[in-house]
DNA sequence: CATCCGTGGTC
DNA sequence: TGACCAAGGAT
């Protein structure tokens, strides 16, 4: 494609100048600035982070360790850093390296990954660690072999390809997207601006340290140019940036309409014994919190009445009611109208009982820790009070 | 290409 | 306080 197509009027006033990504250097606003800029930019102010190397760090030669890069990008998947990162340090602590995480089963995976969300990521994260494993341990360097492996997308592939592997790899991520439309004042809608956005840092991603760009970028979107109330003042990039020049950079990037999320009602009963044992089932491998344990519900669009809780039940009891829980999924709501029995029966067929002090290590999604919490406050505490 | 897939923090 | 949205991938 002719890269002459693509250029935009930046805050200077210029025009970027067609050509390769290491051309034309001195001029102010072209893409090597802005790349140097980023840069002195991340050396001053990067985040320090768990799977990170310092750039002082790289700059001496140290490489990160493409196990660790792997392992917190496909966390960090549409998922905040905070969040990520005591999951992180409990992986490693448990699997320190690509070796160990094959070892272990999907179902302690699965365990160590509750609450994270997204629970396919670690079903994938597992299948491509035995993947690795098998092919003596080591990711491959290059994008295009690591886009083949389970979990790994076009990102994620070009953010191991620079971090792990040194490679100038275009890394766009939601950060990066949100910065370059600003950059370039980006009108299209964000659905349809990905090749726009894309060949952008492909021409802004320097030959020297690709890694610290693109995490630069992603620090830049995370600390300086946030979705609401951006801290332009504080930008390494304010003179490049064509939306502060136009006034609005909160404008940027333009988003289509979000659909309405549907409400969806139904119930859910929590069996407990009297030693605390609470009966739970597993539910099915694909689809809405594949592979996780719940305790057991009716589907989720039921009317809430009592014939449909009596027909629903695992079993015929003294069905209590114990409260209602709301809980939000990405495409819809959810109210469940809690039951609660206490019984000493033998677990139906595809149930079992999982012991009082065994429920916080359970891989149970927020929505059902909120369920049992309804029923039986503190059930699903590392320490449960007596 | 649109839809499905969690959760928690932010303002 | 509820709407927004985060270091996306699979189908």
């Amino acid at each position: 494609m002719a890269l002459h197509d693509q250029t935009r009027k930046t805050a200077s006033g210029d025009t970027s100048k067609a050509g390769s990504r290491d051309s034309s250097k001195a001029a102010s606003g072209d893409s090597g600035g802005i790349a140097s800029r980023l840069l002195g930019w991340y050396d001053a102010h990067h985040r320090d982070l768990p799977w990170r190397i310092a750039p002082r760090d790289v700059l001496r030669g140290i490489r990160p360790d493409p196990y660790r890069v792997w392992l917190s990008e496909v966390m960090l998947q549409q998922t905040t850093v905070e969040a990520v990162k005591s999951y992180f340090r409990a992986f490693v602590g448990k699997w320190p390296d690509v070796e160990a995480l094959a070892a272990a089963s999907t179902e302690d995976v699965m365990k160590a990954w509750a609450g994270l969300g997204y629970y396919s990521r670690a079903r994938n994260l597992k299948a491509c660690a035995d993947l690795v494993a098998r092919q003596g341990g080591r990711f491959p360097a290059t994008e295009s072999g690591l886009k083949e492996l389970p979990g790994i997308g076009a990102y994620t592939a070009a953010a191991i390809a620079a971090i792990a592997f040194d490679h100038p790899a275009a890394v766009v991520d939601g950060n990066v997207e949100r910065v370059v439309s600003r950059l370039f004042s980006i009108a299209t809608p964000l659905s349809e601006a990905k090749a726009e956005i894309r060949a952008f840092v492909e021409r802004m991603v320097p030959q020297a340290r690709p890694g610290d760009f693109a995490q630069a970028m992603m620090d830049l979107g995370a600390t300086i140019c946030t979705p609401r109330r951006p801290r332009c003042m504080l930008c390494p990039l304010r003179e490049d940036c064509s939306a502060i020049l136009a006034g609005d950079p909160e404008r940027f990037p333009v988003r289509l309409p979000k659909a309405e999320k549907p409400l969806r009602r139904g119930a859910a009963f929590v069996a407990v014994r009297a030693d605390g044992a609470i009966l739970l089932r597993k539910r099915a491998e694909k689809g809405l919190l594949g592979g996780m344990t719940e305790v057991p519900t009716t589907g989720w669009t039921a009317r809430v009445d009592g014939a449909t809780t009596d027909a629903a039940a695992p079993f015929p009891a003294d069905w209590r009611p114990a409260g209602r829980i709301g809980h939000v999924f990405t495409h819809f709501a959810l109210e469940l109208d809690v039951f609660k029995t206490a019984t000493e029966s033998a677990a139906p067929a595809g149930h079992f009982w999982s012991l009082a002090h065994e429920i916080s290590g359970e891989a149970l999604p927020t929505v059902m820790k909120k369920v049992i919490e309804a029923a039986i406050p503190g059930a699903t505490k590392k320490q449960r009070p007596l």
